[in-house]
DNA sequence: TTGTCGATTGAG
DNA sequence: TCAATCGACAAT
């Protein structure tokens, strides 16, 4: 069933539970906001100049765990979703801490802002970067099978949401046109909306006509 | 080998 | 609104 494009996982897995049991702690979340990528026909995709070291996992069996490393200090996570050969994925953009708020909380506080610690609950997996850091999870753990029952990162059951709202992904300036972020309207933990920019290094940013 | 940019976040 | 900060990858 996760082997479909992405625009059509991932829908289905808002609602869903994800467990980590990493460094000896679990956490629980019910994902609440995800984006599809999808291969060479999308332009913001990892794998839109073709496969690489990076995103090799994009292009294997669906169901495995995909993490990059992003702006020199996060780690954000996918969930591959297409047959071996085709690139395809979704990023995991919120969620709601079921279980473990406590460990996330410590991760939260073992990041460079200590005031990290004092999120309100709703927030702490607010974000691609905060919900990869409430569940441990980073480059180590790339290419884990979320299917896989002895794995320390699984996806326990699928989500059944009675509403999903779309709209364009956050934070990239290209294939804009696509409602490929979906999120539960419900949840607290949804974050918010902010379009892509593109800097230009060395110069403050003055865009010329 | 070098240079640019990024699926973000938090502070000011 | 902007800086932090470094890996990936395109350009040279």
């Amino acid at each position: 069933m996760l082997a479909q494009a992405a625009g059509a996982v991932a829908p289905r897995l808002l609602g869903a539970t994800l467990e980590s049991w990493i460094d000896g702690r679990q956490v629980v979340a019910r994902i609440t906001e995800v984006e599809a990528y999808e291969g060479q026909c999308d332009p913001a995709s990892h794998a839109f100049r073709g496969r690489t070291k990076r995103n090799a996992v994009m292009f294997g069996p669906a169901g495995h765990l995909y993490c990059y490393f992003v702006y020199g200090m996060h780690w954000c996570a996918n969930i591959s979703c297409a047959e071996p050969g085709t690139a395809a994925a979704v990023l995991l953009r919120a969620a709601d801490i079921v279980v473990g708020e406590a460990a996330a909380r410590a991760r939260a506080a073992a990041g460079r802002a200590a005031p990290a610690a004092a999120l309100p609950a709703a927030k702490l997996a607010s974000g691609p970067a905060r919900l990869a850091r409430s569940l441990g999870l980073h480059g180590e753990h790339t290419g884990l099978d979320l299917l896989d029952a002895a794995s320390p990162v699984r996806l326990l059951a699928l989500g059944e949401p009675a509403e999903v709202c779309s709209g364009p992904r956050v934070g990239v300036n290209v294939g804009v046109a696509e409602p490929w972020r979906f999120w539960l309207p419900d949840a607290g933990s949804v974050s918010a909306f902010r379009p892509g920019v593109r800097r230009r290094r060395g110069t403050r940013q003055t865009e010329q006509p």
